[in-house]
DNA sequence: ATGCATGCAAATGTTTTGCATTATA
DNA sequence: TATAATGCAAAACATTTGCATGCAT
């Protein structure tokens, strides 16, 4: 956490499909995010795939997070603001992103706490729609 | 996740020692809490610690997050509305918790979405105050 | 030629588990 | 006495890394 950001970007095809998928999807973890590259080069390797969202998460492309499952799933941050927003039902662990305007006010409270923000993440636990059904 | 939550809580010593440890402290990861713990009783092992982090969990005391650092930290949830949330700084890693009324706006939004929430998370990541003022 | 990117397999670090033992209802 | 909790060491995962090879500048 010492070094600045990376700011050369250079996109291999492996890291370009990486990426792609990442943008098209969101939160996945490693292995998802393998399985289906796979299916555009089937010569992936775990590695590259770990290596590439290390190379990501340096120039701040992306971000990795987990919800104390165990492992990590990863997603492209938004461009703007790099504000998130996730809802994840706690009974069959779905996780859903959502988008809201409603970061500014936090990030006028965070000013006034003297700290100075690059991105908001927020995550809503409860029941999802089908969940709340039964 | 197909279990309901369970409802019997059988506070052992090294039990109470842990989530007394976990209210005062916050955000902790095992190995952390594992040296905090054996200050009280030196025989605690590190597989109680996450046997106790299990237990909790399953009975919504606590909560496991990470943001991409390879480990877990946990903490408890609020009494009330399990609300939470977190100053990361992006430079130095500290993580300061922060509670905030702002919450219930975002709750009001998540009714609209179908999303019955009982419990919210904010994480705002940045610079603090120290980091900044380089 | 040089410097990355990559695959593979080995190494790491965290979290989980099997089994024998101890504490508790 | 029966049930659950615990320590220890082994196992299981997720993630990282060393080394040899290949690709691109």
């Amino acid at each position: 956490m010492t070094k600045p950001a990376q700011t050369t970007l250079r996109l291999t095809p492996r890291r370009q499909i990486i990426l792609e998928i990442l943008r098209e999807r969101g939160h996945l973890d490693a292995y998802g995010l393998l399985e289906l590259a796979r299916r555009k080069d089937p010569r992936i390797s775990l590695a590259t795939v770990y290596r590439a969202l290390a190379y990501f998460r340096e120039r701040n492309l992306i971000q990795g997070r987990s919800f104390g499952e165990g492992r990590s799933h990863f997603e492209v941050h938004d461009a703007g603001t790099g504000a998130h927003a996730h809802f994840v039902c706690t009974r069959c662990g779905k996780v859903r992103e959502v988008k809201g305007k409603f970061i500014r006010d936090m990030e006028a409270l965070a000013q006034r706490e003297r700290f100075r923000v690059t991105g908001a993440h927020l995550d809503l636990f409860g029941l999802c729609g089908d969940c709340a059904a039964r």
